[in-house]
RNA sequence: GGCGCCGUCGCCAAGUGGUAAGGCAGAGGUCUGCAAAACCUCCAUCCCCGGUUCAAAUCCGGGCGGCGCCUCCA
């Protein structure tokens, strides 16, 4: 497996410093309102990694994604919503979860919060570690990371440093740094924020130590084999995570860096003062299914911006369709040996597709085997040289290829959630049955009209007439 | 101002030196009671201008256009 990583900017041979099983860690949300569709393509193609790692690359996972659940914007949404902290960014993370589980993406192996008491204590561990290195100093009680005293600073993000301290735009908080440049471990105390005591002062943990210390804490010695976030966050938050790791420990963070593009809307950034900025919620609200804007997602190199549209998410949907309509073909397959031709066809797209992951997560290169595949088979399936005994080969190769895009069986759970109770359907098709037998062509179409306006499809085929929703 | 990415058919999108995958949409046909689905056929020379090479969408230089980062941010 070969992966692009960000610290050398180059595709890389993959492999676990360990042993089999694959650290790594995922920069999460911030939990001070509902994830957007954009912070889901950061998500999903994450998922996308840890499953290719996982079905294609054949490693086990130890993967940890965090909740920052106090920040500036948690502080001030709790006390706007007269919430405590806790509560406040419960109802986020819970909303996340079910976002999460509604778009496929597999639960990982640990979710902690930065203000769980454990990780809380490792934060402070840290920064004791980074004093005790010489890598800090305080003022009016906060601490903060000087970074004239580790030379390789700023080797994941390549910025010119110059530029940065001249910059009119530098971090405007109201605390005292010696360099602008220097970020802050821990803030002191202000009125009426949450506090917390743990060997630091009273305050609060800055935004970067909250990572260094969880990974750290729960992946055990550095390097870990991989750490994963937007684009954003290459600089200021990796390049701090970096340099805290490694000031505290002395040895190297992570071996790979692996970021992912921003999903663009409007061909622009998401942000509230723009009004571009989507739920999940909205694109159900839409009338859409999660499972096309997962494809969506899928549908391009992670490594790429990627417009979002509603026409976008209608192509999808089609696209979606012509793989679900060539499943149930399959699964309506009677009678008929196995053909060797078939079996020796789908091992083929079976290998590419994994070549294709493989390469870098070439999602967009995988689909194209697959609808490949799709074609050949419906041919070969027109020429009756496909039969059933061919369709648990058939079924299994895509039930690998969706193993790692995990997309078909999101649509699956769908498409079994009928719009209108099961047995009204059945009672649909029967009476059309009846009125199709008698030649009352009227009626029939009549029925499937009727049940088409409720989001029911139905398809007339050799075995019988099937439905599918709208 | 500094750094970086991108520009491939109407739309989406692979391909990064050997003569343009795939999906959606569209046109014609086969099949069907009619549909739908499926199948067949058709549908691009890769933003522009130079250069390197036997050969470039792919490499180099210069334009034009879009986006991102440099500040909280997925």
């Amino acid at each position: 497996m070969r992966l692009y990583n960000t610290l050398t900017r180059q595709v890389e041979p993959f492999a676990p410093v360990r042993n089999n099983t694959v650290r790594m860690y995922t920069c999460g949300l911030t939990v001070y309102a509902r994830g957007h569709i954009g912070n889901f393509r950061t998500f999903v193609g994450v998922d996308v990694l840890r499953r290719a790692l996982k079905y294609v690359g054949g490693f086990q996972m130890h993967h940890v994604m965090n909740f920052t659940d106090v920040d500036d914007k948690t502080i001030t949404g709790a006390e706007k919503a007269g919430l405590p902290l806790r509560e406040y960014t419960d109802q986020y993370i819970q909303a996340f979860r079910e976002d999460a589980l509604a778009l496929g993406i597999e639960p990982v192996e640990d979710t902690p919060r930065a203000t769980d008491p454990e990780n809380l204590q490792a934060m402070a561990d840290m920064i004791k570690q980074l004093g005790e290195h010489g890598h800090t100093y305080q003022t009016d009680g906060s601490i903060y990371f000087k970074i004239a005293t580790l030379p390789t600073y700023g080797k994941l993000a390549r910025l010119d440093h110059e530029g940065i301290q001249a910059g009119a735009r530098v971090d405007s908080d109201e605390y005292d740094k010696e360099n602008a440049r220097d970020f802050v471990l821990w803030k002191a105390t202000k009125p009426g924020e949450p506090t917390w005591d743990v060997g630091c002062g009273p305050g609060r943990p800055g935004w970067h130590i909250e990572c260094s210390a969880m990974a750290l804490r729960l992946l055990g010695e550095s390097p870990i084999d991989i750490h994963t976030g937007g684009v954003d966050l290459v600089f200021p938050h990796h390049e701090n995570e970096i340099a805290q790791s490694e000031g505290a420990t002395g040895k190297e963070f992570s071996k790979f860096w692996f970021h992912i593009e921003h999903l663009l809307v409007d061909n622009q950034k998401m942000s509230k003062s723009v009004g571009n900025v989507y739920t999940v919620q909205d694109v159900l609200d839409r009338g859409f299914r999660l499972s096309a804007l997962r494809y969506i997602l899928l549908s391009a190199y992670y490594r790429k911006q990627l417009n979002f549209t509603w026409v976008g998410l209608e192509q999808a949907e089609e696209s979606l369709r012509r793989i679900t309509d060539f499943l149930g073909r399959v699964g309506g397959l009677s009678g008929g040996v196995a053909h060797v031709e078939v079996a020796t066809r789908v091992a083929e797209a079976v290998q590419r597709f994994d070549a294709a992951l493989a390469d870098d997560l070439n999602t967009a290169a995988g689909l194209g085997e697959l609808f490949d595949l799709i074609r050949a088979l419906n041919i070969a399936m027109d020429a009756r040289q496909v039969g059933e005994a061919d369709a648990p080969g058939i079924q299994a190769a895509f039930d690998h290829f969706d193993q790692v895009l995990g997309v078909l069986s999101l649509r699956h759970a769908e498409e079994a959630t009928p719009p209108i109770p099961q047995a009204e359907i059945d009672a649909g098709i029967e009476a059309r049955q009846d009125a199709r037998r008698r030649r009352d062509f009227a009626e029939a179409d009549r029925i499937r009209q009727e049940l088409l306006d409720k989001g029911v499809i139905l398809e007339d085929g050799p075995k019988g007439t099937r439905w599918k929703r709208r």
